[in-house]
Formats: C-alpha cells, sequence, structure tokens
DNA sequence: TCGGAAACATACTCTGTGTATGTTCGTATA
DNA sequence: TATACGAACATACACAGAGTATGTTTCCGA
C-alpha cells in the first residue's frame, strides 16, 4: 500500500501530529478564539510558519484537530458496541454510554460542542456531524426502532435529538465540580432514561 | 419615580438603543467573532468611540445585546403562558411553544444558542441561563410534576436537558430550508412530546 | 554532485481591539 | 446671561494576531 516512509517524511509527519496535539490542548483550554497560532507553534519549539505550512490557516488547524478527536471517539464507541455482538439493545446501551462518556471529557467536549459550531460554522458543523457522532446515534436508533425498543418516530430528528441531548449533558458533566460529579451524572442518567422511553414504575403504594 | 429625562439624556439612551440595534443585527448575522465595532458604529452613523463610551468593550456590548433578547423572549413566553390561567397544563404547553417559536428566529436562536456560549463563556451564558430560558423552564417543569404531569425526576438536570432540547430544535429549524420547515417542525414536536412523556398509542393491529 | 523541492523560518501587511486624548455642546450655577 | 464643567462623542495611537511573501536550510533523486 504505501511505500516506506523517507526520513524527511516521517520529521514532517511528527511536526504535523506535535502541532495537532499542541492545537488541540490550546484549543479545548482556551478556545479557538482565545489562542493564537505563535502560541501553538511555540509549544512544538517551532514558528508560524511550520503551522502555515501545514495548514492552510487557522480553521483548518482547527478542522484537522477536530476530525482527529472526532475519529478516536468514534473508534471507541465501535469498540464498546462491539462487546455485546449478540444484543442489540445492549449494545445500543454501551453505545450511547461510551458518546457521554467522551462528552464529559474536556477536549472531546468542549471542542466538539462548544468551539466547533462558531469555528466551523453551524452548517459546516452539522454536516460534519453527520459522519461522525451523528451518523452513530442515527445508525442505533434505527436500530432501536427496527427491534421494536423505541417506536416509529422521524429517525433523523430523534436522532439528532438525541445527539444533543447526549451532548449538552456531556459538556454540562465536563464542567460540574468534582463533589457534586456523580450526583448530576447519575440524574443525567435517569433523565435520558426516561426521554428514551423508559418509564418508572409507580412509587410503592 | 424617574423624572423627566434632559434632552442630552434622551439622545444619549436614543444611541445607545439604536447601537443595540444594530449590534444585534450584526452579531446574529455574522456572529461575535465575525463582527467588527466599526461596522457597528457606522450602521448608526457614528465611530466606535460612542460604542465605547456606552459600553465597557465589545463583549460588554453583546451582554447588552443577549439580555436585551432574552429579556423579549421572557415577556412573550409569559404572555403565552397568561393566556391560560385557569389550566396549568396548557398554560405550560403554550410557553413551551413559544419557547421554540423563540427559538426558531434567527436573532434569537444564534444570539443565544451559537454565539452567547462562546462570547461569554460556557460558564456565564449557564449562569445567565439560570435568570432567563432556563429558570423559566426548570418553573414549568417543577409545576408539571406537583401536577403529576411528569414523574418526579431531577428538577435541575430535567429542566436543563429540556432546556438544550428546545435551543438545539429551534436552531436547527431556524437553519432549515423553507420547504422543509413545516415537516421538520412538526418531526420535532413529535419527538418532543416523546420525551417529555407522551406515548403514542399502539398501532391499530 | 548538483538541481530542485519540501520543510520550515523571517519579515511584512493588514485588520481589529482597546486606550488615550481631543472636541463639541448641553446644562447647571454665579 | 456669561461661564465653567462634564457628558457624549470623535480622533489618534498602540498593540496583538492572522495571513502572505520571501528567504534559508536540508534532504533526496537523477
Amino acid at each position: 500500500m504505501s511505500r516506506v516512509k523517507s526520513r524527511r517524511e516521517q520529521y514532517s509527519e511528527a511536526t504535523r501530529a506535535a502541532l495537532l496535539e499542541a492545537a488541540a490542548r490550546r484549543f479545548a483550554e482556551h478556545g479557538f478564539a482565545g489562542t493564537a497560532l505563535e502560541d501553538v507553534a511555540a509549544d512544538i519549539q517551532a514558528t508560524r510558519g511550520a503551522v502555515y505550512h501545514h495548514f492552510a490557516n487557522k480553521t483548518a488547524l482547527f478542522r484537522a484537530v477536530y476530525e482527529d478527536v472526532e475519529t478516536t471517539m468514534l473508534t471507541r464507541v465501535k469498540e464498546a458496541a462491539a462487546a455485546h455482538p449478540d444484543d442489540v439493545g445492549a449494545a445500543a446501551d454501551a453505545a450511547l454510554a461510551m458518546f457521554l462518556e467522551c462528552c464529559c471529557e474536556p477536549v472531546y467536549g468542549r471542542l466538539v460542542w462548544q468551539e466547533a459550531p462558531v469555528a466551523l460554522g453551524w452548517q459546516e458543523w452539522k454536516a460534519s456531524e453527520e459522519r461522525y457522532a451523528f451518523g452513530m446515534i442515527e445508525a442505533t436508533v434505527r436500530t432501536l426502532i427496527e427491534v421494536g425498543k423505541l417506536p416509529p418516530l422521524p429517525v433523523i430528528t430523534f436522532a439528532r435529538t438525541v445527539f444533543h441531548l447526549l451532548g449538552s449533558a456531556g459538556i454540562d458533566l465536563a464542567l460540574t465540580a468534582e463533589p457534586d460529579k456523580a450526583r448530576v451524572k447519575d440524574e443525567y442518567l435517569q433523565v435520558l432514561r426516561y426521554m428514551l422511553g423508559e418509564r418508572p414504575g409507580p412509587a410503592t403504594p
């Protein structure tokens, strides 16, 4: 497939990867507008020249970081689902839980849910999610409907709503102070389960 | 209460109001980062000096715009709810529907849901919503639980979720192309009703 | 071994924010 | 009614950061 890399290519890919890593940290910590490319470059002992060699502009750098974390997320979610090859319900549960887990992480949560919509524009962000998180959720929802675990609601809209549901829960959790985190997470799981159709049994009379 | 305004005060308030209006348009159309104060000032035949006289900085201007649209929204929602003084369920329905309506409007939707979290920072945005949309929803949810129309779920978390639910639906609707808008809106109402507890009857067997 | 191109660094331009200072004009006070 | 004062702006300047143009080094293939 891809032949052996020359030393130069290896160096180049290394700095590119280092730039992505540094940028991810900066963007996640200070936001898109709050990060100067100067600082990103300095983090890896380089100058902005290196950045503009590898990426067309600031937005392109962000886009690369964004697609990176999305790909990582997708892999983890697929792994989680693959642990239940015989039970679609359990697989869906695991997938959604893992996605929520990802959203809780400061880097993924902030990048994907806070910065991406303004850095890339809502339109592009929405289109991108089609290929990542949202696409995955849509498949899950479709399965759940086919299996009868969900009523035949409009798939796309329902999936998009679930997507936002998990995302907002995740980002809220990511910013919840440590002492409350466990309780809030439990509350969100209760609410999410309710919204996805589970009904609590009547209180013991 | 407030004594009669001098001519000077009237002029000042007029330009301040004009600045807010121009800024709202610019922010809603080009986003926070994409708006230059120069242009906002030019829109009302003034210079940036006027802006910086009335507002501490760009963020403060945005904050003022933001609080303005939130207040307008709250008024409209309260009016909608007040139309059903005898039926809390209907009042809650009307309130939520009106809120969704507001979220669909490009100015409110974009400012509150896209720009505010990054312009003000998620923390401040969350805190502000406590006093506006979210506070209102919380009251509604609390009522619905007391009346028994909702099970006793954790109020704060549930309200916050509903808040995001309506917001994401609204902003998505705001960006949906006209021919599809009616259908998508209908789909969202279906999904929202489902998530809020209504269960469709079984298909005729 | 040498020409060229990739991988950067350096230097410059331009836009936009924030600030410091100047100017006008209404208004209170003598 | 003359004047002093301060609010309401305008003008001018400093500075940061994005984007671009150009220079420099070093690897690699012919």
